[in-house]
RNA sequence: GCGGUGUUGGUGAAGUGGUUAACACACCAGAUUGUGGCUCUGGCAUGCGUGGGUUCGAUCCCCACAUACCGCC
């Protein structure tokens, strides 16, 4: 059975949008926070633990599997679900990403790009049409169509010819793609212009996907504004009844910027790496357990949250896990930061259901940034 | 008791008669947005065992003392 997605309302005075999204597994409520599993595991955690954290779909990485264990492994396990043992939805990432963020000498041509196994130097070649073809194998709910991902960088000229051929590649995915379980998602790019991002998104819907994303964004100290931007610029262009996807962003601010804008859905590294370095999401502000001041702070992380971290375990205790380099330090922390935002989303479809999303912006940034907000990018 | 050697930041240590005492670890503080569990960026001895002396100038040379280790009686 494939995902599909129904729009139950959009809030009176924003674009934000309240939508449920129907799987095998369940239905779950959109705007939605997915965790990244990139290598078929969300860092440190059990699938237990993230049904826990009343999470819905989760991300894979296509480039990652495709390397280790490879996609025919997964495949002979039954598909991702059955090889990870996580029975809810999972989106898997094309790669595009990747190509960009961690191949070194990357090579891109009209028919794919070339470049190095970041695990052992291989030359590497991959394709719009490989890409699909592994992600058919994966068997994940969500499959993303193969595009280039430029930084925010580039000049016009180049985004110019970069989203021409993202929407070839785009194009080349979708006539290979052949699993009817899968739903195939395209990609909006063009940096922070309104003429390349309203173009590639009418040319994209034009291929008629499942749903779109909008790519791009977050990427090498991208302002805030021009990600706003970015949203903007896209998403007049996107169907009304389509799941809408901004990709890689995880900032508090911004997912309730992009809610407020019509997005439906969103990924980000950002809840377990932050972890595995020591910090940690709260209400009022982002904090950094390595700081000496934490060290006898017997407190909860965040006293208004609900998550198993919260409910058992200090500041001062967390703090001596990371310091110490314990691997339950950077558990407890992922639980608690992807809890934190699940639960951001939580109070964001509360707020689209009584039409006070605006409100709801204005209290959330008064306790997070302390009043604060604005200073800086 | 005699002789030898050493004493530099929280730690291990480099170093030189002349501007801000190398480096590493630890510590302190930042960064991290479709995840290389990688990593990056700052800060951190007003001080070179103590007290004298020589010198324009001493962490570096001289003397005494303290202290540590080694050897001998």
């Amino acid at each position: 059975m494939k995902l599909s997605f129904k729009l139950l309302k959009t809030e009176k005075n924003t674009q934000g949008r309240l939508g449920e999204i129907t799987t095998k597994y369940g239905t779950y409520a959109t705007p939605m926070f997915m965790p990244v599993g990139t290598n078929a595991t969300v860092k440190t955690l059990s699938v237990e633990e993230i049904y826990d954290l009343k999470v819905g779909i989760i991300l894979a990485n296509t480039y990652h599997l495709w390397l280790k264990p490879g996609e025919d492994i997964v495949n002979e396990a039954g598909g991702l679900h059955e090889f990870m043992n996580y029975h809810g939805p999972i989106l898997t990432d094309s790669g595009g990403y990747q190509v960009f963020s961690l191949a070194k000498p990357k090579n891109i041509s009209e028919e794919g790009v070339k470049f190095k196994n970041h695990l052992n130097g291989d030359t590497l070649f991959l394709t719009p049409e490989k890409s699909i073809a592994i992600q058919n194998q994966l068997d994940s709910d969500i499959a993303m169509s193969f595009d280039e991902c430029p930084p925010a960088s580039a000049s016009y000229d180049y985004l110019k010819n970069s989203i021409e051929r993202t929407l070839r590649w785009a194009k080349r995915g979708k006539e290979v793609h052949n699993n009817p379980n899968q739903c195939l998602f395209g990609i909006v790019q063009g940096g922070a212009h309104e003429d390349l991002r309203r173009y590639s998104a009418i040319e994209t819907v034009k291929l008629d996907f499942d749903g779109y994303s909008i790519g791009g964004v977050a990427n090498d100290n991208e302002s805030k504004e021009d990600m706003y931007k970015a949203i903007d610029y896209s998403v007049p262009y996107l169907p009304q009844d389509k799941l809408r996807y901004l990709m890689g962003v995880g900032d508090p601010i911004d997912i309730i910027e992009g809610v407020i804008r019509g997005i439906d859905i969103f990924d980000c590294v950002s809840p377990t790496r932050l972890a595995r370095h020591g910090h940690a999401l709260t209400k009022y502000g982002k904090i950094n357990l390595k700081n000496a001041q934490y060290k006898s702070d017997f407190s909860a992380l965040d006293s208004t949250c609900d998550c198993y971290t919260c409910q058992n375990y200090t500041k001062a205790y967390i703090r001596h896990l990371i310091t110490a380099d314990e691997t339950l330090g950077q558990r407890l922390l992922s639980i608690h930061n992807i809890r934190f935002l699940v639960h951001l989303t939580e109070e964001l479809r509360e707020a689209i259901k009584n039409d006070k999303l605006l409100e709801y912006r204005e209290e959330f940034i008064k306790d997070y940034y302390g009043g604060q907000y604005g200073s800086k990018k």
